[in-house]
DNA sequence: ATCGTGAATGGGAAAGATTATCATAAACTT
DNA sequence: AAGTTTATGATAATCTTTCCCATTCACGAT
């Protein structure tokens, strides 16, 4: 639940980081949401909050491991909720649609580069962009 | 010489075109630049260039396939001249140090994984975040 | 070398995303 | 329930990037 994540992350359960963890919890998936995408729809959901709210979470729920913050290539940022399993990122330029995949392969290699050039991997960032199979029929 | 280049990608050759094109060719092998970097140190260098021209000639030569963007984790941009053979890289979060590394196994995993969602590939981002040798001595 | 024209420049204003400020309001402790 | 601390929300501020537009520059023709 909810709740227990919050408390777990260490965090006082309020009202503001409630909301914006279900909505994660029901959109994450589906899209990836900026701080503005959230803070429309909490609006639009009847929900009092602030915008300054919802960015001040959503960096506390990335210190806390509880989301995931992506960049691609349109510099601002958009939030996942983190789950246990890795994953990567395949992301359609003509209609935004984002797949998701995970290769151990890589993961491996990865690790190999790193090690070669003496660092310690922390993290990485890894999209490909393409054109899915939707948008390459109707060109 | 840089004022071929300029012409190969079409563009008329401007000052402030060959003068960022000159310093990228100086820099860019050891710092990835800024806009704002580029700026900065065309001004010190007694070169009278606006912050304005300087966002625009990188894109326009981002364009060209002269030079290549990139976001890293901070948000803004940096720029890195193009050479031909791709390569990714590899980011020391403490020093901001960065090295490249080029790799055949994961650009061909990249198609695959990609081919498999049915996406045409156009692009990719990849970089590996971590602590290199020297700053993970000094502890 | 000079001229004319369309393209490029520079400076400041504008836009978009994010962070800082601070008085008010909401949480947890007692 | 009261007090203390922490979080919130509205707004201002900041940072990066783009837009606007009058002036200047590059380059082909003279």
């Amino acid at each position: 639940m909810s709740n227990q994540s919050i408390r777990n992350a260490g965090l006082k359960v309020t009202l503001p980081r409630l909301k914006v963890l279900q909505l994660l919890e029901e959109e994450s998936s589906k899209r990836h949401m900026s701080a503005e995408d959230l803070y429309k729809a909490l609006l639009e959901a009847g929900e009092e909050i602030g915008l300054a709210t919802v960015y001040r979470v959503l960096t506390q729920f990335e210190g806390a491991g509880l989301v995931v913050r992506h960049h691609f290539e349109s510099g601002h940022s958009v939030f996942e909720l983190s789950d246990d399993d890795h994953h990567d990122h395949l992301v359609c330029i003509k209609c935004g649609k984002i797949e998701e995949f995970a290769d151990p392969l890589i993961e491996q290699r990865q690790e190999e580069i790193a090690a070669k050039a003496g660092y310690e991997l922390t993290d990485h960032s890894f999209y490909l962009y393409g054109i899915c199979g939707d948008c390459g029929k109707k060109k």
